[in-house]
DNA sequence: TTAAAACTATAAAGCTACTATAAGGTCAAT
DNA sequence: ATTGACCTTATAGTAGCTTTATAGTTTTAA
């Protein structure tokens, strides 16, 4: 199976899967004698699954991790709950941050109309006002 | 006012500053004999509601427009309006995403514990069996 | 058969908003 | 005279790709 083949069963470009290759995160396949990437099925089950884990919007540096998990598969699995864990933690913070970041927004839009001229904008006297320090 | 001066009034790295001279949202400034950049108030005002904006996560494209927007006080501001409109949809729907990928990680998450074997981990299993496409 | 279309390769730059590093010039004080 | 704090420019690094440039290979259609 060559690049393009590979990247359409998985749905992907065909830049990304040299990028992931170049950054370590798929093994090398073998060569054509014209110097093709030739993929077999563990290339494509595992560029599914680090799509699946950036679907997660898990980072390459966290998915780096779960591959060096998944080469020792008789240890304990804690390592991966706490990564999955602090993900999640992640993403609540990142979500309780643009949640104030909406109420800001929606405030400073409720303190203007479209009928003004800009010198006199509630928005733009409102960027300008307030201080924005969290 | 020199550079380090003016950093340290706003709260900005002196890189910033330039960095921001070099994208022309700030206007270059008169120099010393040296070349020392020589900043006035304005240039304070200016960074101070450069840094407003960032913190309210707008960005650099948006801050020049209302910037250019700010050049024609007697205009209507509809267009400023339209633009945090913009950027408070574009808010929600990360917030959207966010909260739709914490529920994702929370029932991966709750598909294992941590006495297992790597090969047995629930939340392996689930990267691997879930379709994850919305 | 030949020429275009489709595929592959590498390398390097571009994107956002900075941050960091390198290598050096300027200035006041000791 | 030299230390230290400040300033200068230029360049590279961050994340995760995407885009562009340039070129070689294979397939397909006329």
């Amino acid at each position: 199976m060559r690049i393009g083949h590979l990247a359409k069963v998985v749905g992907v470009e065909t830049q990304t899967i040299r990028f992931y290759e170049h950054q370590g995160l798929l093994p090398p396949p073998d060569r054509q004698k014209n110097g093709y990437r030739v993929y077999t099925e563990k290339h494509v089950e595992r560029l599914a699954f680090i799509r699946r884990c950036r679907a997660l919007d898990l980072s390459l540096a966290e998915i780096h991790e779960l591959h060096s998990y998944q080469d020792e598969p008789q240890q304990p699995c804690a390592a991966i709950n706490a990564l999955l864990d602090e993900h999640i933690s992640h993403v609540r913070s990142q979500i309780t941050a643009l949640e104030a970041l909406e109420k800001q927004l929606v405030s400073l839009r409720a303190s203007c109309n479209d009928d003004r001229e800009v010198r006199a904008c509630g928005v733009l006297a409102g960027i300008n006002e307030r201080s924005i320090h969290q």
